[in-house]
DNA sequence: AGAATATATGCGGAAATGCGCATTTAGTGA
DNA sequence: TCACTAAATGCGCATTTCCGCATATATTCT
């Protein structure tokens, strides 16, 4: 039940339920998510861990930046039904629609292209 | 989505999760709740509180007794689907057993078979 | 109306959570 | 090896959550 629960919770942020739905879309590096979600490297750092913990990401490293994905093989079958009544079941949403629109123009170059406005 | 977070704040509480489980068995009363999870009085109004809160369930009155019960048809369809999913693959667990048993041996009676050790 | 009982709630304190700042860690290329 | 950059993390603080105690509210019975 602990395993549930921290996944639970693990879904229970604005945050996180906006990086999860970012993820439906594609693998995404942390840059990325920052840039998306328009939040603070540390923000996007700690809670792309937190969703890793809770079993729902996995991640894989790519010369400096490490991607995070949706993991659907060894997340426990709560975490593969969470994850599919989310793909179902999308929540309608401006904020969420903002975020995939910005994933979009996203580009893998880091928190510098925040901190040192090159946007 | 504000609701959406909501709902998985709900059932992101352990407490939560076990009288949820109660519910997908029957209908219950606070005091059943009570004394089913050996749990306070307070804890089980205020936990029941908040699952009513997430639209997860409703409540009828029988004399003195409040009934909670899961919300099916008004709950969103988020709900719906987690119930069901929570119900099509329950959670193995010793505490959640153990909850379901001590539910057959409780009584309407209220707090005070607590409070004064009727038990 | 008054007593008894089931449930809800205001308040306060302890614990957990979210996150920014500064710094560390890890990988790349010169 | 050194400079550079992406990501992770220790620390501290503000906010939120959980829940017990005491009390309020709602309903029934006499």
């Amino acid at each position: 039940m602990r395993d549930f629960v921290q996944l639970m919770k693990a879904l229970s942020d604005e945050t996180r339920l906006r990086i999860f739905n970012l993820l439906l879309e594609r693998e995404c590096c942390v840059c990325e998510v920052m840039q998306a979600l328009d939040i603070s490297q540390t923000r996007a750092s700690r809670n792309l861990g937190i969703l890793q913990n809770a079993g729902l990401l996995k991640t894989r490293r790519n010369g400096l930046w490490v991607l995070y994905s949706i993991d659907r093989q060894t997340a426990n079958r709560h975490a593969r039904h969470l994850a599919r009544l989310l793909q179902d079941h999308p929540i309608e949403n401006e904020t969420l629609n903002g975020d995939r629109r910005r994933l979009k123009q996203a580009r893998r170059i880091g928190p510098g292209c925040v901190t040192k406005n090159i946007k």
